[in-house]
RNA sequence: GCGCCCGUAGCUCAACUGGAUAGAGCAUCAGCCUUCUAAGCUGAGGGUUAUAGGUUCGAGUCCUAUCGGGCGCGCCA
């Protein structure tokens, strides 16, 4: 049995012959034991008394002193007392807290995984970007997280699968086609007038050189549509046109390169970036296997389907959505939801038990639509998770950067961390809650890279690593039985609160995986790192007492392996050396 | 207009999901390299947690209103 266990029964066991309460009646309050970090509320501690003074009607005091004088014993535990407001604290024996030093040198990095108690199937899908241009900023926040929330699911002890969603069907890649062609009939000496609304940038140009070199030739015969139209109408009319004068096999091929080439380039941007997802999942693909009208079928099966105005509507008001949706046009073309409903009820026939979204803020409106998708299908609401992400606001010193994908006025997310490196990068991505604003300054991050705090954290481990060579330096031979015998020789305040917070790494890993809070993990190691160089600055670690320094030699060690396993999470190095 | 998210030190952010004295970094000031990496350490100043109520043993955290910022309300994707 856990420690936390253990102490859990003294209560429940206490509170019984104190004030004869039963089990079940306390876990209507619910008793929780906290583990401490802050030595001077002891090791654990428990809010039991505070929380049961309105049940029974007396001061917590008197209720935590009743408790504690009915505790029982337990030959770990020295002492338990309570305090001021009617918290109880425990003091374990000192032995038993060095433990925590021999678990982690056996384990390794294994040492806090499979810490969730209900393992599950995952699905994350996370960027899924347009293939219409390269990444930005804003996605490299998202791939960031997704990436690292990915590991962190793994470490607690999930199975994950990691997907891109690509939307390669629809009218975005129609524009896309135009955007090329345009760059084609340019390529080849025609003069065209800039259209509103298409792609630009060096890359559709590379794209139409690509064609152009494999002799892909195009009718010069393009009859540009009035101006007088509205972008949006201008566009649609130049897509017929375009299909009409290349005609439709060439179009579908041009297509079809273009967005192969995207993708390649998506794949390239993420995969530098350390982030390679274990599936792209084509939304084409659902048109050509039939799956959406696999799913049409199955929500007019439910009932949860009817026809007006010539169209197919999703019943989506009956499952918390604003109002009723369409799923099939009147001209019978699909909508991007029918798309997603398919798409989302073929992630459940995979077999995935969660699904998880790491959606963009302004796709807030879009859930409660996903959701009923999910319940018309035959699934429930509370399969899917969507991580809402906030925006990120690049500056440049004190300027804004404004950012449109359309007018191709973007920093590519390539640009930022070639520029600032991908550690540091990845750092400060994750190291703010998915549910804040994030203010990147790219002036800040590249010159003064050396004050960014995840080299705070790598610095602490190239420290301990340097302090092990200094140790055979020396001529010492580290010995780990002498360490592991004199581990209670590691009295010093710090060194105890560096104990402390170690052993709180795997409820770190539980309690970030289900929040899904990554930046819980960065915190975390900040604040290892800090006690690190602070117990580093105050005490000579390579002492001449063969017995010391072999205990905090084990103590560095053990130090070592959580910062390195934690930055693996989060997709970040640890040089051994800075 | 309706809905969702967010307001914490001068700036950028934490705060173990309701706990004990609200903490870091940057910036400012004062110290520390003939001890293992100074990308570091030690100390100082800086706060009515946007505002006003409420809930209870206890509120930055929960509920209501107000103010301020972001986003969304298509047979677009």
């Amino acid at each position: 049995m856990k420690m936390e266990e253990k102490i859990k029964r003294l209560i429940i066991d206490a509170l019984a012959k104190s004030h004869g309460i039963k089990e079940d009646e306390l876990n209507e309050v619910g008793l929780e034991l906290s583990r401490n970090s802050n030595n001077e509320h002891g090791d654990f501690s428990s809010n039991i008394a505070l929380k049961l003074g309105s049940k029974l009607k007396g001061p917590p005091m008197t209720i935590a002193e009743e408790i504690v004088s009915s505790l029982g014993a337990l030959v770990e535990l020295e002492r338990a007392e309570f305090v001021k407001p009617g918290f109880i604290n425990f003091y374990l024996f000192g032995e038993k807290k060095y433990s925590i030093l021999e678990t982690i040198l056996n384990q390794g990095s294994e040492f806090g995984s499979s810490c969730a108690t209900e393992k599950k199937k995952v699905l994350l899908e996370f960027v899924s970007a347009n293939p219409t241009g390269p990444l930005h900023v804003g996605h490299g926040r998202h791939a960031a997280f997704g990436d690292s929330l990915a590991r962190l699911l793994r470490k607690a002890g999930h199975e994950v699968f990691t997907e891109y969603y690509l939307n390669d069907a629809g009218r975005q890649i129609d524009i896309l086609c135009i955007s090329v062609m345009f760059e084609m009939l340019r390529a080849e000496g025609l003069k065209l007038n800039d259209i509103a609304g298409l792609y630009k940038g060096t890359y559709i140009k590379e794209i139409a050189q690509g064609l152009i070199d494999e002799s892909f030739k195009i009718n010069k015969k393009v009859l540009l549509p009035e101006a007088s139209a509205s972008a949006d109408e201008l566009i649609d009319a130049l897509i017929l046109e375009m299909k009409d004068v290349a005609g439709s096999k060439l179009f579908q091929k041009i297509s079809d390169k273009a967005v192969l080439q995207m993708t390649e380039l998506l794949k390239d941007d993420l995969s530098d970036f350390r982030v390679n997802q274990d599936g792209y999942y084509s939304e084409k693909s659902l048109f050509s296997k039939g799956k959406i009208e696999e799913a049409c079928e199955i929500i007019k099966k439910n009932g949860n389907a009817y026809e007006k105005d010539g169209a197919l509507w999703l019943e989506s008001s009956k499952y918390g959505d604003d109002k009723d949706r369409v799923v099939i046009r009147e001209d019978g073309r699909s909508t991007y939801f029918a798309s997603d409903i398919a798409y989302h009820h073929d992630k459940k026939m995979r077999g995935f038990d969660l699904l998880i979204n790491v959606l963009g803020s302004d796709h807030h409106g879009y859930v409660s639509r996903l959701e009923a998708g999910l319940v018309s299908t035959g699934n429930k609401a509370s399969d899917l998770d969507v991580i809402l992400m906030q925006f990120v606001t690049l500056y440049r010193g004190k300027k804004k950067i404004q950012m449109s994908t359309r007018s191709g006025n973007f920093v590519p997310m390539r640009d930022l961390y070639s520029e600032v490196g991908v550690d540091a990068a990845r750092f400060f991505y994750v190291s703010r809650s998915h549910d804040q604003h994030l203010d990147f300054d790219l002036d800040l991050a590249t010159k003064q890279n050396n004050n960014n705090p995840v080299y705070y954290i790598q610095y602490a481990n190239a420290r301990i690593k340097s302090v092990l060579k200094e140790n055979k330096k020396r001529g010492y031979v580290f010995d780990e039985c002498l360490g592991k015998t004199n581990l209670m020789k590691l009295d010093l305040a710090i060194e105890k609160e560096i104990i402390s917070l170690l052993g709180k790494y795997p409820e770190t890993i539980l309690k970030s995986s289900e929040a899904r809070a990554v930046n819980k993990i960065a915190n975390y190691l900040k604040s290892l790192a800090q006690l690190f160089h602070s117990y580093y600055g105050s005490t000579k670690i390579v002492s001449e007492d063969e017995e010391i320094r072999n205990a905090r030699i084990i103590l560095l060690i053990c130090v070592s392996t959580i910062i390195e396993d934690g930055l693996d999470i989060l997709g970040v190095s640890s040089p051994t050396k800075m």
